[in-house]
RNA sequence: CGGGGUGUAGCGCAGUUGGUAGCGCGCUUGGUUCGGGACCAAGAGGCCGGGUGUUCAAGUCACCUCACUCCGACCA
């Protein structure tokens, strides 16, 4: 019954969302604290769900055609200064290495924060001719850039991503891989995640240092705030022509070649945890958890329970579930609080009134329903069920995104909305509309959706014709 | 980088006008339990974030420093 001794209960969204979202990350053993600030270890339990998402996007890439390679870790100076806006933008937030063993280095290395340069200064190496293109490359690693607040996931001074980075001759091409990367990162959070996204550009004001166009998928929390969940960068030839990266083509002409890069980081997993989390802790979409199905022995002691639960367990094993028994001596009810905790997303029990009947009890995360199950269905309905609560997660973060999108013709209209949610507005293009709706609004530019839609003709900054329609929010 | 908060056992906390450190949970061992965070018994576990000062005496007072955290400005 009710009993207080809960050192493992977490502060409730309502009451203080950002207290919340800490408890959760370090309850569910996703991560702890290092000793150093924003430089964060990720437990068993949160890499578990990276490498799900990894597994997922890797596949993708190479599907496409992408090579995995490794790039060197530091780049000199010299080489990041190579593109203007890519140092303007990249510089400040660098960490530096200067000095090696006991020797003082002669020019200063910088802590990859992207690796463009790196790139570029390999392809300049090795790319010959037209027959060497496209060139579709990606790494799996972790950067560093010297934020100066931080949270688990969401921002680190460190932090694990994949970033691919490809050539082509062709602006063409170059354009339509920008794209497909786009959409295989909306796959990922729509299909994996049970996350819905917004496609569209950012603007100028907001992309990618050095970038062209910068294309970007958003998501909304629960809380209504957006995150910038990944981003696909269009590069024209700016760095091919600083780094002068030529090919000859087929008509023995020397032509720079048109670039792209896009990456996707474990920020992912902060995004997963305040779309689907709730006041008991997180919830995870079955295609991601590492745990899909806890298996529970009630009263283990009886005759014959922990046999069926053992049973249960390699049943669900055999057809491909990543599946987990608990027979700790711990009580049931402490094990149903633990699992909730940690999102897994259905709870097999399986006790002697159980037993009597043929029968597993299923109860799942997302709404706590309970399901009788009988055994010789067990592998058609554990998996089935999996499915809807996917489906049902997918849904209800759908439904949180769509009721609160705000259409509004005024920056009054925005600034009442900005803390509800998403406002989308039409805007004549301009920079300084877009800074004079901060000042005014709180918001900032998520995007400008590839779904446009017209909601009117002017922009609510000048009054001037509208050219698109943006979505304005508050960020992570 | 500005503003606030917190540092005492693994976690959460208490510690009076300064007097030499305690509680709950967790952990270990044994036993009883088991359909919503069980119970009993016996244990282990501390450079009180760090430094300097005041004092016969500092977890406690003063100053400094470090770390974490939250809120802003900057960013995936």
């Amino acid at each position: 019954m009710a009993n207080n001794k809960q050192v493992t209960q977490i502060t409730s969204m309502d009451q203080d969302f950002a207290q919340w979202y800490t408890d959760v990350c370090t309850k569910a053993e996703l991560v702890d604290y290092s000793g150093v600030k924003g430089f964060f270890v990720m437990r068993p339990y949160g890499y578990a769900i990276w490498e799900n998402i990894m597994n997922w996007l890797d596949g993708e890439f190479k599907k496409t055609g992408h090579e995995n390679v490794s790039m060197p870790m530091f780049i000199p100076e010299s080489l990041l200064q190579k593109e203007k806006d890519h140092v303007e933008g990249f510089a400040p937030e660098c960490a530096w290495v200067t000095v090696g063993g006991s020797e003082e280095l002669p020019e200063r290395l910088c802590v990859r924060p992207t690796s463009e340069t790196l790139f570029c200064d390999h392809w300049k190496n090795i790319l010959h001719s037209w027959r060497d293109l496209p060139m579709k490359y990606n790494q799996w690693c972790s950067v560093v850039r010297w934020e100066k607040t931080t949270r688990p996931f969401l921002r680190g001074r460190e932090f694990l991503w994949q970033e691919g980075h490809t050539l082509h001759a062709t602006e063409a091409e170059a354009r339509e891989e920008t794209l497909q990367m786009l959409e295989i990162y909306a796959r990922c959070y729509e299909e994996l995640l049970a996350m819905p996204v917004i496609r569209g550009n950012k603007t100028d004001k907001e992309k990618f240092a050095g970038a062209e166009n910068t294309y970007t998928i958003e998501c909304m929390m629960h809380d209504h705030k957006a995150l910038q969940s990944a981003t696909s960068h269009y590069f024209g030839d700016g760095f091919t022509r600083a780094f002068d990266i030529t090919f000859q083509d087929r008509n023995n002409q020397a032509v720079y070649p048109h670039q792209t890069s896009w990456g996707f980081t474990t920020r992912s997993i902060g995004g997963l945890i305040m779309t689907h989390g709730d006041d008991r802790g997180l919830v995870l979409p079955p295609r991601v958890a590492p745990t899909q199905v806890v298996v529970l022995p009630i009263a283990a002691h009886k005759p014959g329970v922990t046999e069926a639960a053992e049973k249960l367990v390699e049943r669900l094993k055999a057809i491909g579930l990543r599946v987990k028994g608990d027979f700790s001596d711990n009580s049931p009810g402490w094990k149903y609080a633990e699992y909730e905790m940690k999102g897994v997303p259905l709870r097999l029990e399986i006790g002697p009134r159980d037993l009597e009947n043929g029968q597993a009890v299923a109860v799942r995360r997302d709404n706590q329903e309970k399901v009788f199950i009988p055994l010789a269905e067990l592998e058609n309905a554990v998996p089935a069920l999996l499915e809807t609560v996917q489906q049902a997660l997918f849904d209800k973060a759908k439904a949180n995104l769509d009721s609160h999108t705000w259409p509004a013709q005024t920056v009054e209209e925005v600034k009442a909305k900005a803390m509800d949610g998403f406002v989308k507005t039409m805007w004549c293009g301009d920079a300084a509309c877009e800074e004079k709706m901060k000042e005014a609004a709180g918001v900032s530019s998520r995007c400008i959706p590839f779904a446009q839609e017209n909601l009117g003709d002017t922009c609510p900054c000048c009054g001037r014709p509208a050219k698109h329609m943006i979505i304005w929010g508050v960020a992570y």
